[in-house]
DNA sequence: AGCGTCACCCGGACGC
DNA sequence: TGCGTCCGGGTGACGC
């Protein structure tokens, strides 16, 4: 489940080049290889072929868990989902079996989306908004102020964690970085986004700030997904560390589902009544 | 309208 | 070995 950090880490490495491998800006997509249709969402594959190939990348960055690729005409957007990663490797070298969807580039070279599980999805749009135009602030944005968390907040009555969880809400967060940005602010994940009083939202927003800015120095997590690099999993708070002490207070971490979601907290540094 | 819940898409991991 | 179950991001259906 590469999120924000995971993503920003992949988009920072294909922009820049990494181990030997080129950066992606300036090279030019030859042709596609397309090994299950089910990865793009849209155009229609012969559309997508057709509009994809002589195209040449101009940068890559990233919008929420996307990784966005703008063209020199159009824009391809790219979803990782649970167990996506893009890798760029030699044209002559051996695809995974999981590489679905292979870029051919210039130079020799394959941008290749591996993905086991097969819920990623790429996007080739003209407007990038009329796939990111959903998405609520990026978090890390000097415009994301405790203000405007608060007032969005404010704006709802619903459960906090499922509502961090809510791309339209905030863009970037998935279930490792919701726990752990809950866990530095010290709130319960069953608190109605309505309660809180102004000063914690502002410590949601400082949590949520360094949980995700902890990740980002750690080049993101490496679970259940192939991810080289990262090492956050292990700097895990509370996520997936059921049972185990809390590293504040040595509390056992508890598990509860939310919204469908294995949630993990401490019951004593995150009350469920105002603290 | 806003909210919560659930099913769904997948396959790896794991327990029995 | 071979089942069954769990997990999860995002979307959409449904009911309140």
């Amino acid at each position: 489940m590469p999120e924000l950090p995971e993503v920003e880490t992949i988009a920072r490495g294909l922009r820049t080049g990494e181990s030997g491998r080129p950066a992606l800006p300036g090279m030019m997509v030859e042709k596609v290889s397309i090994r299950w249709p089910g990865h793009i969402a849209e155009p229609s594959i012969p559309v997508f072929t057709r509009r994809v190939r002589g195209r040449v990348i101009r940068d890559v960055s990233r919008r929420g868990k996307f990784v966005v690729i703008p063209l020199d005409r159009e824009t391809l957007l790219i979803h990782l989902r649970m167990s996506g990663d893009l890798q760029v490797a030699p044209t002559a070298a051996a695809p995974d079996r999981y590489a679905h969807t292979v870029f051919h580039l210039s130079e020799g070279w394959d941008l290749r989306f591996s993905d086991a599980r097969k819920f990623g999805r790429v996007y080739l749009a003209q407007d990038p908004q009329s796939v990111l135009g959903t998405l609520g602030p990026e978090p890390l944005d000097p415009d994301f102020t405790p203000a405007v968390l608060s007032l969005r907040l404010r704006n709802h009555r619903r459960t906090l964690k499922p509502l961090l969880l809510d791309q339209t809400f905030i863009a970037g967060l998935g279930n490792i970085y919701a726990d752990e940005a809950l866990h530095r602010a010290c709130l319960h994940p069953l608190r109605r986004s309505d309660s809180l009083r102004r000063e914690e939202a502002e410590r949601l927003w400082q949590g949520i700030r360094e949980a995700l800015q902890t990740g980002l120095q750690h080049n993101g997590a490496s679970i259940d997904w192939v991810f080289r690099g990262g090492d956050f999993q292990n700097h895990f708070r509370v996520y997936q560390r059921t049972g185990e002490p809390c590293p504040i207070c040595g509390s056992s971490i508890a598990r509860i589902v939310l919204g469908q979601r294995g949630t993990h907290f401490c019951p004593s540094c995150q009350p469920e009544v105002e603290s």
